[in-house]
DNA sequence: ATGAAAGCGCTAACAG
DNA sequence: CTGTTAGCGCTTTCAT
């Protein structure tokens, strides 16, 4: 790195204490004279402030820490887009973080965040409390996005979310199948996100419907564990007549699964998927789908922990929508 | 933010002076009693050394840039995850921006990049020059990724760059196409890579066919533009019958317009398309593309700008794969 | 082997 | 209105 020119050298130039330069550019008092020779000094010499130094002095990092499971995921990278978007407004850099849903690298990363004094957190949480432990303890403020923690701490209860009202999307989603007449119908999730699961079992419950545990399993996350269940699922229980998928790339998995095992959609096969990714259009047939708003969550995820400082606030539920496209048919 | 644990409140309670503690951590020279109860009350105090003072301090600050036209394009997720994964080897944090590949955008992010001290940065770039001059003359370390910049500057042509061999996957596309007896291809490129057209129009050349500019198109990046680019394309040469899109979201542009006008792939107009996403597959039919290792890319990119500690390196170029699916047949 | 002290670039008291 | 000064947390001479 090239010697920066400090807030030294443009005092200097301009001939004045380098507290009238600070209070010039932060928009203190000075007079109008000296303001503009300051201000001309700075830009003669493409002065830009340090945020090291401004940070370390004010004992306060800027700069907002973005966790998430997957950032090739599309879901997390419109997640990732909303936040940008708010932080860009704000002038705060965001940074970034993959977890692989794993509470280990979760905390690592926390650790990261920590060193660097970022003080603020979005993250789409792995589901594990252990790693946010450290974080508040250190007084961090942060915000769930998309998915919540649970955990006997109620320092985490506390801790603000943005989510999609996933209750009300997985109900729609069955209700809907079971207009169509499906009775077997299975859920196909991610670990992260075990309130989908619980929201399936509750639906069913609802109408009546006996749950069958055999028709609720899990992925890890990665496409191939995603792959392996949603093909053990349909391979062990050739009885099912529709599948919610509780993500994109599980969603991405049943459709291949389904495709592999001759099983055809939506004859053989209705298939609902969360998230409204814009292949689900492509697919053939169009995907049914729950959809999201993910840029919206990040987005206010960031408003939020921006305009939090310190003080609790309550979180935030975004509706979620089904979009009705050619996946799902009447039970055969 | 809670009063952080300090390297004196470790010295403190180490009966020891800072520097001492200082070294230890660092791995200096120390008697072997004193460094154990250093690391025992650094452990009991649960200390993180702040990046900020040590940054401030050494005048240099960890930390990578990235900037990317759009987070939301999983081509970029990949890169990102490439260099997320680099970075976190090194324990780097990595700071993200999208320049929604306007350069205004990128010089503004260049501008936070450089107020944080952030000395190393890797860009997927808009293509202007003008925002990386600020950069360069600052001593910044930078690395280009999947594309380039071209400008007079050649400060700029010094920039090592990682990059796929995009001529030899549209001369390959290109070709594979010519041999189905395809004459009238198209080009739907994106504003970012005037050198995939470059391509195109070279392969053309090389094999004798004439260059129909008008077979020529570009979007600007945006779902948006890139289908009425496509839309257009399709509308006002009816006559083609092949497709190259430089990149997903064009792919997925004449797709959505192709089965708008109710053109048949591959019957009506056969189809190959830049980056090998997983929609690929899912798609009807499963779609042919010039397969780029964009995790690679990130991966590499990230090598080097960690490695390149200001002496200058040469660039890396990444094979393609044409991967052949289902969306090209014979021209009718 | 270890401690004291000098700053890195900046802002916030405090004087003038 | 403006300059001087004291640190923020850390590493790094320089003595001891």
């Amino acid at each position: 790195m090239k010697a920066r020119t400090t807030i030294k050298d443009v005092a200097e130039a301009a001939g004045v204490g380098v507290a009238t330069v600070s209070r010039v550019l932060s928009g203190g008092s000075a007079s109008q004279p000296t303001r503009e020779r300051v201000l001309a000094a700075a830009a003669e010499l493409d002065y830009r402030p340090s945020a090291l130094g401004r940070n370390l002095r004010q004992r306060r990092t800027g700069g907002i820490g973005l966790l998430v499971p997957d950032i090739t995921d599309s879901f997390h990278g419109r997640v990732a887009d909303g936040v940008l978007a708010c932080a860009r407004a704000a002038g705060e850099p965001v940074i970034l973080g993959a977890t692989g849903d794993d509470a280990e690298s979760e905390a690592e990363l926390i650790g990261v965040l920590l060193e660097q004094g970022v003080e603020r957190v979005i993250a789409v949480p792995s589901g594990d409390p252990e790693p946010w432990g450290p974080a508040i303890r250190a007084g961090m403020t942060v915000v769930f996005a998309d998915r919540r923690v649970i955990g006997r701490d109620n320092a985490l209860s506390a801790v603000p979310a943005v989510l999609a009202d996933e209750r009300a999307g997985v109900r729609n989603a069955v209700e809907y199948l079971v207009g169509l007449g499906h009775r077997r119908i299975a859920y196909l999730g991610g670990v992260g996100q075990p309130q989908r699961a619980a929201a399936f079992r509750d639906t069913l419950a609802a109408l009546g419907i006996a749950i069958d545990e055999e028709l609720i399993v899990f992925g890890r996350g990665t496409r191939d564990s995603a792959y392996a269940a949603a093909s053990g699922l349909f391979q062990h229980r050739p009885d099912l007549t529709g599948v919610i998928a509780g993500g994109n790339v599980l969603g991405e998995a049943a459709v291949l699964a389904a495709r592999e095992l001759d099983l055809r959609v939506p004859r053989d096969v209705s298939l609902i998927m969360f998230d409204d990714v814009p292949w689900a259009e492509l697919c053939a047939p169009p995907l049914t789908v729950i959809a999201s708003p993910a840029q919206d969550i990040g987005y206010r995820a960031a408003e939020l922990v921006l305009r939090t400082a310190g003080r609790r606030t309550r979180g935030v539920r975004l509706p979620t929508e089904l979009i009705i496209r050619g996946s799902c048919g009447p039970r055969r």
